[in-house]
DNA sequence: ATACTTGCAAAAGGTTTGCATACAG
DNA sequence: CTGTATGCAAACCTTTTGCAAGTAT
């Protein structure tokens, strides 16, 4: 097969979420595309969302305000979790590189007789910007 | 004050979800409470579930089916959060005691000047019934 | 021609809100 | 009487779906 086999909706999609910091929502995806060269359907986006969260090219992540924000997944050897500093005023989300609970997972998997395919770990706060 | 002030509603979400070991959806809730003998609007259980989730006594979860989940926040000693061992097949949820991060949050809050109020961490696999 | 992708609009589902009524202090 | 709580229905927002048109092989 050949290394990109992606839709149009998907690359855009991609394109949109690659090198960015921040997750971004699918309507905020949406709007990012509407403003460029290749404006894609919001539906589109949503499909396009589906597959390549599907193929493990998406990670998604819960703000806890009723919508769904997504990210590439890091594809360092170290973990397939990303883990965040997420701040509940601003939204802004610090990505952590480290992963230290991979050890307690092979633990719980064992102890559970649990398939465990993935955890989030992820601290909520304030942002020392947020608070000045 | 006394002990309890809690509105109706408040209440019966407050005893829909004592001692129930899986969390339930505003949704679920409202049924449950439709069955009962003392039936609530489902605004009214979206306005208690906010209510008790800002006073703390609700903590809410991620299935990643577009919904919320509540649970009753454990007042035991060790920590403010659960930790869950979450079956994405039958959405059983084991509650897990132990918390291993709390001195990594610590640490974080320092690091990246962060006022950290909680963290999730959750597990997300198969459970053994699921996988026979 | 066949299979897949897209856009639009409509539908669906969960959550919030406006407003009138009921209740409590 | 005044303020809060409730129920109902409507509104809202995100996400999904049906369908017709477009694209690629």
């Amino acid at each position: 097969m050949t290394a990109t086999n992606h839709t149009r909706g998907e690359q855009a999609v991609l394109d949109v979420l690659d090198g960015r910091a921040q997750p971004l929502s699918a309507q905020e995806i949406f709007m990012q595309l509407r403003e460029s060269d290749r404006p894609v359907g919001l539906a589109t986006v949503y499909r396009a969302i589906a597959s390549l969260k599907d193929e493990g090219y998406l990670q998604q992540l819960d703000l806890e305000d009723n919508q769904a924000y997504y990210q590439l997944v890091s594809h360092d050897r170290s973990s397939h979790n990303s883990h965040h500093l997420i701040c509940t005023s601003c939204r802004k989300v610090l990505p952590l590189s480290s992963c230290p609970v991979r050890d307690l997972e092979l633990k719980l998997s064992q102890k559970y007789d649990f398939a465990i395919e993935r955890h989030v770990l992820d601290f909520y706060g304030i942002c020392a910007d947020c608070r000045s």
